[in-house]
DNA sequence: CCAAATAAGGTACGGTACGTACTGTACCTT
DNA sequence: AAGGTACAGTACGTACCGTACCTTATTTGG
């Protein structure tokens, strides 16, 4: 091929490809992770597709491929980087139930900002393949958050509020465990009254009294 | 291309089209949601086709799309042939732990044979499209488990084991919540363990206690 | 009993999305 | 300047979807 007049930039001519410098690395992916999330904001989970993400970032599927082997690695590396992630340190306010309403408050953004769909939509590939390893819950112990709720309660314990000695995992994650679980099954935004309910009708009760019945 | 020897039942040479009759109505219905119903058990929703569907059934697609316009409807119309409904009359067996264990033992069964993957798919799809009328869970008080724990709570109160008073209806389906949520985030079949657990340590309690800690 | 209506069988099509392969070209490294 | 790497662009084969069309068996009802 002649080679006609390329300047520094790579344009040949005046070719329909006026932009100037062919993107790489991390600004590419970058453009691709921002084209996925604009997708999924619009469009939905169920209705994006890899051809609408690399046409939207302007490149094309190969980009994409190269990166993430399927839409649903994709969608998951692009919610990594544009949802924030809540800060996992435990509040401390001195007051258990402030202390819960906080780290509540800090978790329900993020899930409602993914939105049910897609939640349902990767759990439902990550089950048709198999990789779900790092898409299904931890064993509850291991959870994150189960941590910072028991960093909460020993706080709480070392107050006198609660005594913690026998109270199971299950008991420790429920107010996390019931958030999760309103914000999969309904379509309706989760109020802060229903948060508040969570806590003071179910919550509360089991930790604070001393829970033996007979 | 040329004709060669048709019988009148259609077959060309000896080909494995050997039965005559042609099934009809119900017969082929319930024979196509009984394929769907192993296919689903065999490959998993995600990767079930309605193609697969019809060859399993021994037909073709029209056949299928005659009767259901979605590969979702279709898998809802199967698991209903296919799953036992459980019966919603609340159980009376004079103890209210014994009550809740009973219902919940009940529940517990249809929703793990149909398995957390055809759960996941089927909300992926029904969010996709807007056909959630059906599938998402009613407004909690309409929900059929909680008319069956109030009915339970009822008798529990009759016979002075619990203040029904004020509880909240987030309370009344807890268990029944606790239960769907284990089922649909883990992996690992939900033990009997388990199911005493949500009872003993959780539910029991709230209920049974004078619920208020100032 | 036969003809019309009905419903199944069968094939083929256009469409979408997938995932891959292959070309060329820009950019980076040395 | 030479080479490798990674992006741009295109094209392909596959899978599945949903529909159209025609043929054939079975039911119906006149």
């Amino acid at each position: 091929m002649a080679e006609q007049s390329k300047d520094r930039k790579g344009n040949t001519e005046g070719e329909q490809h006026t932009t100037k410098s062919r993107r790489r690395g991390d600004v590419l992916e970058n453009a691709i992770l921002s084209a996925a999330w604009e997708e999924l904001r619009e469009t939905g989970y169920s209705r994006l597709t890899m051809e609408a993400v690399a046409a939207r970032a302007k490149t094309n599927k190969n980009a994409v491929y190269r990166r993430w082997p399927s839409k649903a690695k994709l969608v998951v590396a692009s919610l990594m980087k544009h949802t924030p992630k809540p800060s996992l340190e435990a509040p401390d306010t001195g007051n258990l139930r402030e202390d819960v309403l906080t780290l509540l408050e800090r978790i329900i953004k993020p899930i409602q900002m993914i939105g049910a769909e897609t939640i349902h939509g990767l759990m439902g590939e990550f089950h048709g393949d198999e990789i779900h390893s790092k898409m299904t819950l931890p064993p509850r112990s291991e959870d994150i958050l189960a941590i910072a709720m028991k960093s909460i309660l020993l706080n709480a314990e070392r107050r006198g509020e609660v005594k913690l000695e026998e109270l199971p995992d299950r008991v420790i994650t429920l107010p996390v465990d019931l958030i999760r679980f309103e914000l999969l099954t309904t379509h309706t935004p989760l109020t802060d009254e229903a948060v508040v309910e969570i806590v003071d009708a179910i919550f509360l009760p089991l930790v604070q009294k001393p829970n033996r019945q007979g």
